[in-house]
DNA sequence: ACTGGCTCCTGAGGGC
DNA sequence: TGCCCTCAGGAGCCAG
């Protein structure tokens, strides 16, 4: 029952750790663009790459930037379940392999997305300040995360605490798992109204957040091998997860059933012992 | 200004 | 064995 493994910050962040060393200052031979139709068209200008190399991967929230030595750069989005992987120039090209950046020495990094929902731009000047990326919140392993930033962020806010964490105006980088797994390891109920959390939570809350996607981060460092002359997917990570995907489980702490909950549109999982607080939200009744 | 809901897409998994 | 249905989800966008 190993579902594909939706790219989260840390699976971007040990993305870019496995792919740069490989890219970096190696001459781009040719570029082929096999399905143009993402969520935004792959833009035609990738295709004339030849010649120019990449000189540094560097990462905002789950946004991947691969600088090229004129000046612009390539934006690089996973979307569900998007991946980079670094090949041999010869290898099988797969099914739902959609880009393909050649590179000397025989590499060749490849773009793996079968949902689509993936994102390539390109553009000059400050990759920062475009649309998609100038509303970011701050990065959650960076010191701008604060608990004054995120009390901020919740004061007057009626949305469900676990809405507002995954917003990425308040904070980049915490998708629907790390969400459910932040919440529980600060003891947190995931449908407590964001203003009605105390400043003692919030910072729990910090903590956790930052706590359960260093882990993650660091657990990738083992897989960064999987990111060359390998023909699967990149070998993200299963970090041990406490409430993800285990409803009816018994909690790994108290031995609870695991409750699971639409919330926003999204699957939600709690402990109802661990997680205690009276969520004044009313039930959701999403017809999804 | 906030907030909730819809949308893109395909593969996996369950039911029969 | 095989078909059909449902579900999952990042995040931009839109409407109330």
């Amino acid at each position: 029952m190993v579902r594909a493994v939706v790219p989260e910050l840390p699976e971007v962040e040990t993305t870019r750790l496995g792919v740069m060393p490989h890219v970096l200052n190696r001459r781009i031979c040719r570029v082929v663009v096999h399905r143009r139709d993402l969520r935004q068209p792959v833009p035609e200008e990738l295709e004339s790459l030849a010649g120019r190399h990449f000189t540094r991967v560097e990462r905002r929230s789950k946004y991947l930037i691969f600088w090229l030595d004129d000046g612009r750069w390539v934006l690089v989005h996973l979307g569900m379940s998007g991946s980079l992987r670094v090949v041999g120039s010869d290898a099988d090209r797969k099914r739902h392999d959609h880009v393909l950046v050649g590179l000397e020495g025989g590499l060749e990094l490849r773009y793996h997305d079968p949902r689509r929902f993936g994102l390539w731009l390109m553009g000059e000047g400050d990759p920062l300040q475009h649309p998609l990326l100038a509303k970011l919140g701050p990065e959650p392993l960076g010191k701008s995360f604060t608990v004054d930033v995120l009390e901020r962020a919740c004061a007057g806010s009626r949305v469900a605490i676990k809405a507002r964490i995954m917003d990425a105006s308040v904070v980049v980088g915490v998708g629907n798992i790390y969400a459910s797994e932040a919440l529980f390891r600060a003891k947190i109920h995931p449908l407590r109204p964001a203003s009605a959390l105390t400043h003692g939570e919030l910072s729990r809350l910090v903590r956790a957040i930052r706590r359960v996607l260093r882990d993650a981060v660091a657990q990738g460092g083992t897989t960064l091998r999987d990111f060359v002359h390998s023909d699967g997917s990149p070998g993200y990570f299963r970090q041990r997860l406490m409430v993800y995907e285990r409803a009816g489980q018994p909690c790994r702490v108290c031995g609870s059933p695991i409750v699971r909950q639409i919330v926003g549109q999204r699957s939600t999982y709690w402990c109802p012992q661990c997680q205690i607080g009276s969520p004044v939200l009313g039930e959701s009744k999403s017809s999804r």
